[in-house]
DNA sequence: TTGAAAGCGTTACCAA
DNA sequence: TTGGTAACGCTTTCAA
């Protein structure tokens, strides 16, 4: 391992670590009475004579007293704070189920601390692992983290919870479905005539986009129909406006089924600037019914992307206040949308 | 002021500050030095012979130890950490600033911690105020917390940056230009010959919207004509949505100018669920730019979100080292981006 | 080149 | 009802 003192933060000058500077002892001195009287006075720990807790209030609010989180920490061995890992951090799917942690989590009374591993960095190892002395306890996405380090930090006694992401170790997990939705979606597909079907997205990288494609071409295998697969490695609209060349270059199918909206919608839009009408010469959906997706009319997967979130913090909270029960493995339950881009329906 | 130890998490049992519970102490015993060796290895703070360097990194291997960021901080006086806090984070403004921001901060080696206001306490102030005592510095949105707390926790020592927030003490901020984007846009919308504006949007609750206004008005002043409000208290397609049926009791007017985006869409939608059409009976223009504003055809100002993020994160940066220069007010340019809700346009 | 020890800001135990 | 003090994990003098 290299000297971990590599992605310690430049050095800057020295300040308290208390943002005010005044600590316990301050206060103490202020009030005239030992810092373990105020300790109590503040926590509310143990039997305060009214004058002394009256004095030491007073002198808080004096000062702007606020204890440090840090001596805090250390002295109770914990942290008061959850960190949350993402693969990345762009595109609204992130976004919204970092609301919902986030949410949650306040809710809880404890700071989030993020991460995001991105590309930037190539041992997204130990930015976790320095993040893992930082907090209570830690939510991991998709594919950030190998195995090996779950379980040892889980092993080591720090609350995990996996979210979009297969399970590992004696860890709790939340995903959406995303097998029997893929499937569902697929059909609905074939019931409009479609034959020539294709999938766009990369199942290397993201555990979700794996099922998706399984529930897919299990639907048209079993309707005796062969999938077809169309490798991208991102999961932006300049992926899906790039895959629109690409489709024309091996030949439009019926349909593409998307890894995500964002890939579709850059689709569409790509296939329009070349003239090929979505759904007329070509269905398109895609998946995660971000807000773009009702303005451009896609039809998609609808996974409860807040939800996600919030269930994580929940599951994490239990785990962390001590919860010893059995490993539990949510998922929560997705719905079609259908809209324009997936062929003319019949006016009912 | 209350209690403090109120928003103290629920109690939680203690385990060791460190995920591992291996500390400098175990690395020192195994390789047989004292700790005070193992931390210069690490650190690379002071010469070390070699073969002790050597043994001590197998053991730091060998125990897989991370020194913990808790131990440093109290000792350092530092914490390689920022905050940034939102007054809300749902959305997808708040959603591109953050991802700006995170991925600046973590490229500058500091963890992120990141709170939302929200609506949820009466009090963000003591939230604020915990979370300062958690990192180096601090990012501020919006109306988050009062100037008081800004100066005060300024002049304690803490760098303070302001993003879409007017100046208050001597503390560095960032916003996007305001005033005159709502001038241009409305001078656009001038020319397209509408006459009888109405502005979307509640002024109180950001300083952005306030600016915006403001730009607004001015420029129907100047063509000698009487701006219309629209007070309505959120920034979410709900609110837009709902803002169509108040403008049909009030009586529609030639075009809407929307405080953001979202209220914008829900605006169109409302109005075109009731038969009115866009841009045909009514303009309606929104602002920020998101992903659906372009599917969607929304005349809108691009904001440069992200680059807000990166830039607060890079101003706070240069702050916690011990940058003591001027304070600085950094305005980022937008830009008009003319789709289709502003009115029918020449082809060209 | 190394070790001992004094902090950093809390909490909590043990006495008084 | 209070005060003294030993932790907690680390960094950094000061001595050797």
């Amino acid at each position: 391992m290299a000297d971990v003192s590599d992605r310690v933060a430049e050095p800057a000058p020295a300040r308290p670590a208390t943002p005010s500077g005044v600590t316990i002892r301050d206060v103490a001195a202020h009030a005239g009475v030992s810092i373990a009287t105020v300790s109590r006075v503040l926590r509310g720990t143990a039997p305060v004579a009214d004058a002394t807790r009256d004095r030491v209030m007073a002198s808080v609010a004096d000062l702007r007293f606020t204890p440090s989180p840090l001596g805090r920490a250390l002295a109770e061995g914990r942290h008061a704070a959850n960190g949350i890992v993402f693969p990345d951090l762009s595109g609204p799917y992130y976004a919204d189920v970092l609301l919902g942690y986030e949410e949650e989590a306040g809710e809880l009374g404890r700071s989030v601390l993020i991460l995001s591993t991105h590309g930037r960095d190539a041992a997204p190892e130990i930015m976790v692992r320095e993040l893992a002395g930082r907090v209570d306890g830690l939510v991991l996405l998709g594919r950030t983290v190998s195995d090996d380090v779950i379980t040892e930090l889980s092993e080591r006694g720090l609350p995990i919870v996996l979210l979009a992401r297969p399970a590992a170790g004696a860890v709790d997990s939340v995903k959406a479905e995303n097998v029997e939705s893929a499937r569902a979606l697929t059909a609905h597909l074939l019931e409009h005539g479609h034959r020539d079907l294709a999938f766009l997205g990369d199942a290397d990288r993201s555990p979700d986009t794996l099922e998706r494609w399984s529930g897919f071409s299990a639907a048209l295998a079993a309707a005796g129909l062969t999938p077809a697969a169309v490798v991208r490695g991102g999961f932006s609209e300049e992926e899906g406006r790039r895959a629109a060349h690409e489709l024309i270059r091996i030949g439009l199918p019926d349909a593409v089924v998307c890894a995500n909206d964002e890939l579709a919608l850059g689709l569409v839009a790509g296939l329009h600037a070349i003239g090929v009408t979505v759904p007329g010469d070509v269905a398109v959906t895609g998946w995660d019914d971000v807000m773009a997706a009702r303005y451009a009319g896609l039809t998609t997967v609808r996974q409860p992307m807040r939800e996600l979130g919030a269930q994580a913090a929940r599951m994490l909270d239990l785990r962390i206040r001590g919860d010893g029960g059995q490993v539990r493995h949510e998922v929560l339950t997705t719905e079609l949308v259908v809209r324009d881009t997936c062929g003319r329906h019949e006016p009912t």
